[in-house]
DNA sequence: ATAAGGATGACCT
DNA sequence: GGTCATCCTTATA
């Protein structure tokens, strides 16, 4: 499932209007693009994990809005980026309408265009493994040069920003759900979405199951 | 003012 | 499979 450069849509607010539970598998097969000066950076989302409100223990947004994670509280379709261990930024979109608080989680790309310029943005030698670009919400956070302080609170919805993402007709072979990874509370609950067999997938099962 | 912990990745064995 | 870097956010005093 690669097709590149065909024409792209940015996805419009009300399709993250919705339960995360509905916009994250929908989300699988979308391309995150990225405007970096002359360049655009542009990769297929491959997994993605879904983040309630207040019964989702493991949210940002379970412990009530804060400076913090407000975004995940306003209206949908905007960028919500956090920093996390001392060390990487993380991005998730708004979902639900206005007041109500959910979001999801990148968690991997496949690399489509300017995979020359993430391989500089990540600080790895050109001839490392693609996969170690984007695997990894930290990792895709770095191969398109997302922090908070650029792009926290940006609409999503916009292609004529430097972040946003499209739709450009392509749709995954098959989505696994699974239990979410890295978290503790809540760890049960299957809100990681995947796309079966694809290599760029985090983690050891690559290759679903 | 201070302390505790976290939606991770790199590197080593 | 384990360790650790490293700092922001939040809670408590």
């Amino acid at each position: 499932m690669i097709r590149d450069r065909k024409r792209r849509t940015a996805l419009s607010r009300p399709f993250y209007a919705r339960d995360p539970r509905d916009v994250g598998p929908d989300l699988l097969g979308k391309v995150l693009v990225r405007k970096q000066g002359r360049e655009t950076l542009a990769a297929r989302i491959v997994e993605v994990e879904a983040y309630l409100g207040a019964e989702d223990p493991a949210a940002h947004a379970s412990i009530g809005k804060t400076s913090r994670n407000a975004v995940l509280f306003g209206p949908p379709g905007y960028a919500y980026v956090y920093f996390i261990y001392g060390n990487h930024y993380c991005l998730n979109v708004s979902c639900l309408p206005d007041g109500i608080p959910g979001g999801i989680l990148f968690r991997a790309l496949e690399p489509l265009e300017g995979i020359g310029k993430m391989f500089k943005l990540r600080g790895v030698e050109k001839g490392t493994d693609a996969r170690r670009l984007t695997s990894g919400p930290g990792r895709l956070a770095a191969a398109f040069g997302i922090t908070r302080e650029r792009d926290n609170g940006k609409d999503l919805t916009d292609a004529r920003s430097d972040l946003y993402i499209a739709c450009d007709g392509m749709l995954p072979s098959r989505v696994l759900t699974t239990k979410r990874i890295g978290i503790t509370k809540a760890a049960d609950m299957p809100l990681r979405y995947i796309v079966a067999d694809n290599p760029f997938v985090s983690g050891k099962l690559a290759g679903g199951k």
